[in-house]
DNA sequence: TCAAAAGTGTTGACATTACACCCATGG
DNA sequence: CCATGGGTGTAATGTCAACACTTTTGA
């Protein structure tokens, strides 16, 4: 139905998103290149505006696979942008996702209508952003450690069978942290979180680890 | 400016506030009750919609101000709901808040332009509310659950002067559980947390507890 | 002098940390 | 047979939970 009221008319909301992902034991965002007006040429989050028919939700995900061509990303809702000049067009409130993926699994397009180039970037050489995106990234960072605890974030950051070491590698790239490797195994292993999986990794040089699975419907249990 | 893009018009934001103290030991939360279609004599939430000229932490001070009066409350976003049916006039994304006050030190107006009831209500005593607040309440209990070890939260509950017994208290009413007082206390005056401020509270009929006061520009740390 | 509630100290249980040794693999 | 990295055990330390007694106040 149409909007009469002059006092709401007009306000866009924008869904923005920081992806990160673990590669080379590293904590990496993905940035796309605008190649639009505005801050055409730069990196940014990938962002977009939400349609009038369709929730948050089902527009943070169509926004993903149009500027990046990911499907089925775990996302969640962190923060809200509401400054009235964020975008130079018109008022558009921004509503901030942290998303989690493992980079393994899926492949970046790089061109799309809006963009011309897509990479993961290690967070600690992150160039300076379009619109807020700077300051939306430092937050999802933070955002990020607080919440890295909750294992369906940990999950989806993991492929769906994965050793204790891998485990352990993702808690210190996301805290940017180094733990023990015999009292991290032993922590995790009495949580009863992990299911054996009574294999082995295949990899050259040393002793292969074991492999194991999330059990299904775990509560969140902090590991650290 | 003008909207142009028929995609994006048409969306107006509301902001949902759910208002916490402790009174009498208990977790309490601020209900008005509407006047106005829709939801007429309902209880509610303190809800409204963000004008486009306002921040959405403007509009939120100003939409509580408007239905209860209160002023300079603390607040905290917490969720986002965008079901393009939870408002029957227009679609209206919902932006939700957590706020946090010590009602000690207010004074509720019950009647305004469009409410004339507000009361506070014992969480486990909460009506049936209008749209969607009451999956919004329960969201925002948990929330405040999870959150309620921040500083400032736990500092919006208190008055500026505390006893160590009373903020036990909120802890206590917040995660409705009891805590060993003893070992409350260690723990709280090992933090480095308390300023002792060598007073007393005045009270009948026992001994009279010390008075603190939160240190300034304190990290956050867990009390329990 | 009594009831009510605050302050403090000790102890055992449990969790966390630091650290050393052995094992399996591919080159 | 060696370099790499994974698996496991133990002792020291630190933190938390349970619990008893004393103190201060107003009535």
């Amino acid at each position: 139905m149409e909007c009469t009221n002059p006092l709401y008319k007009n306000q866009g909301i924008h869904t923005v998103n920081a992806i990160f992902t673990i590669e080379d034991a590293k904590l990496k965002v993905l940035l796309i290149k605008r190649s639009n007006e505005p801050f055409k040429d730069m990196w940014a989050l990938v962002s977009g505006a939400i349609y009038n028919n369709e929730t948050f939700e089902d527009g943070t995900s169509r926004e993903i696979y149009e500027k990046t061509g990911l499907q089925n990303i775990k996302t969640k809702k962190f923060e809200v942008y509401s400054n009235l000049d964020r975008s130079p067009d018109m008022r558009m409130l921004g509503i901030a996702n942290i998303c989690v993926i493992n980079c393994e699994k899926v492949n970046i397009i790089k061109q799309t209508r809006n963009t011309y180039d897509a990479n993961w970037f290690d967070i600690i050489d992150v160039p300076t952003l379009a619109f807020d995106h700077s300051k939306i990234f430092i937050d999802a960072v933070n955002y990020l450690k607080e919440q890295i605890y909750k294992n369906d974030m940990v999950r989806a950051l993991l492929p769906n069978e994965f050793t204790i070491p891998m485990l352990q590698c993702v808690y210190e790239a996301v805290l940017n942290t180094t733990y023990d490797r015999r009292n991290f195994s032993k922590k995790v292993l009495g949580l009863d979180l992990l299911k054996d999986l009574k294999k082995q990794e295949e990899l050259a040089g040393k002793k292969p680890a074991k492999l194991y699975a999330f059990k299904a419907n775990i509560n969140d249990k902090k590991i650290i």
